[in-house]
Parts: structure tokens; sequence; C-alpha cells
DNA sequence: ATAAGTGTACTATATCGCATAGTACACTAA
DNA sequence: TTAGTGTACTATGCGATATAGTACACTTAT
């Protein structure tokens, strides 16, 4: 099931966006395969089926999945892409965090380091 | 002048936040010297003195301005190490943010060219 | 002492995003 | 036919954000 944090701040309908991505990213929700149905994923997180609904058409306006009416909603078979592209528009992002903890003070060492350790932490997730 | 967009989905209240601290690492507001008062700063922006007052409440809270009450605000003598100390905490959005981009597929060098991009930005400012 | 400028506190209001609740319809597959 | 699917719609509640207006205590310069 998907993580879920109500108290993190971040919105739910986000989160469920992310953990799907993931899912897919990792395998758990295989290309070309189905996507748990908004009642199932709404009764298994305890979250209102409006909210997975939302996360679904964000999901469907990113390409990465699409629905089949009346069956479910199916793992696009460009899903993988589509998320890789979308990070690759969001550089921008570890470019101005980076800056703005750059101007404060930190060094270029400390920031490399917090760097590779996020790449490292990817690698353990594969495992 | 500090740089507000009202539409940039960033709290306003945030944004001025973000704009005393950067003038402070600048030089701007000088260390020991007085910050623009509630008054001076909601006229110029166009802000309400509510928002400013809720800005300067955090940054007091922080420990990076102090208020002589009846004669104005102050830039405390360890802004710059609140500020930086305050940075370092944050390096683990880094750290998170590289995990994702990294999950998603993107390259370890992709990730590290926004990474000294960004650094260099900061470098242009300070010139 | 007076006036101007300062930080601070308070109530009230409006807007927006987020999430929930409930209902309903059209479609597909067993 | 029945159960399960995606989808659409209205209504409601909540919290964060921002504004508006007023008021008080303090400091400084005149």
């Amino acid at each position: 099931m998907l993580p879920i944090d109500k108290f993190s701040g971040k919105p739910v309908y986000e989160q469920i966006i992310d953990g799907v991505e993931r899912n897919i990213l990792l395998g758990i929700y295989p290309v070309g395969g189905q996507v748990p149905s908004v009642r199932e994923l709404s009764a298994g997180l305890g979250i209102n089926p409006n909210t997975i609904q939302k996360s679904y058409a964000e999901l469907m306006r990113r390409g990465v999945i699409c629905s089949a009416p009346g069956n479910g909603c199916y793992v696009t078979p460009v899903a993988k892409d589509k998320i890789c592209e979308r990070a690759r528009g969001r550089l921008s992002e570890v470019s101005a965090l980076c800056a703005e903890l750059s101007m404060a003070g930190l060094g270029e060492d400390e920031i490399m380091d917090a760097v590779e350790r996020g790449i490292k932490r990817d690698g353990e997730d594969r495992a």
C-alpha cells in the first residue's frame, strides 16, 4: 500500500501521485499492467474517493496512466519516459536550492555530500 | 526594495523572510544596522502591515533580527550564523530531491551539472 | 511637552486550496 | 443481471494566507 502521512503538510493527493509513480518505477505497478482502482485505494488508505480521483486525473494528464472506463486504469507504455522527462524539468529546483544554501554560507563540499547521499539512497531502494 | 511576486504561489510573508535574509547576506542590510520599518516596507511593497509583521516575528524567532520597541528592528550580530545554521539543516532537502530525480532515471551527471550551476549562480550574485 | 515614527496586539473579513460527504451516471466483465 | 470500474456533480468544513481597521506603549527629535 502507498505510504500516506496526513500530517506531513504535503497534500495527500500529491503524496498519492508520488507513490504511484514510485511504484511504477520500482516495477510494483508493471508497465502495461493495472493500477489499483479508485475505490480500492480509497478503502485501503482511508482516503476520500474524490481525492484519489484527483490524483489519477493528474497522472492521466501527465501521460503516466490511462483509463479504460468501466474496466480500470493502466500504466502507459511511455510511463517511465514521462516520469523521467518531468524529472529533468525539475533540475532547476536543484539549482535554485543549491544556490540558496551556497549563498547562506554552506561549503561546496557539504552540498556535494548531501547530493551523493541522495543518489546513494536511490540505490538502496532498488536493492 | 525586496522582490515580491504575488503570483508565484509562495506565500508573500515567506518571500519577505527570504528577501531580508538575502539582503543581510549580501551586506545590503549590514550586521548591527537597521532593517526597514514595518510601515516603510508595507508602503514600499504595497503589502499589508500585518503581513510584514508576521515575517519580522518569524525572523526574530530565528534570531536573525531583534526589535527595539519604539525604535526599530536591528540585524543581530549572529544573524549570518543563524542563517547558515538553518541552511545546514535543510541539506536533507537536497538529498531527498536528488534521490527523487535519481530514481526517476536521471543520470548522476545531469544532477551534478544542476548542482554546480546553482553554486556558480551564487557567485554571480555576490559580484 | 509635543509630534512623529517605531513595534506590537487585537478583531473581523475574504479568499483559496485541500479534503470530505453524498449522489448519480455510463461503461465493462463475469 | 450483478458487481466493479471511471467519471461528474453539488455541498460542506477546515486551515492558511492576506487584508482592513483600530489601538496601545515606546523612543526619538523638535
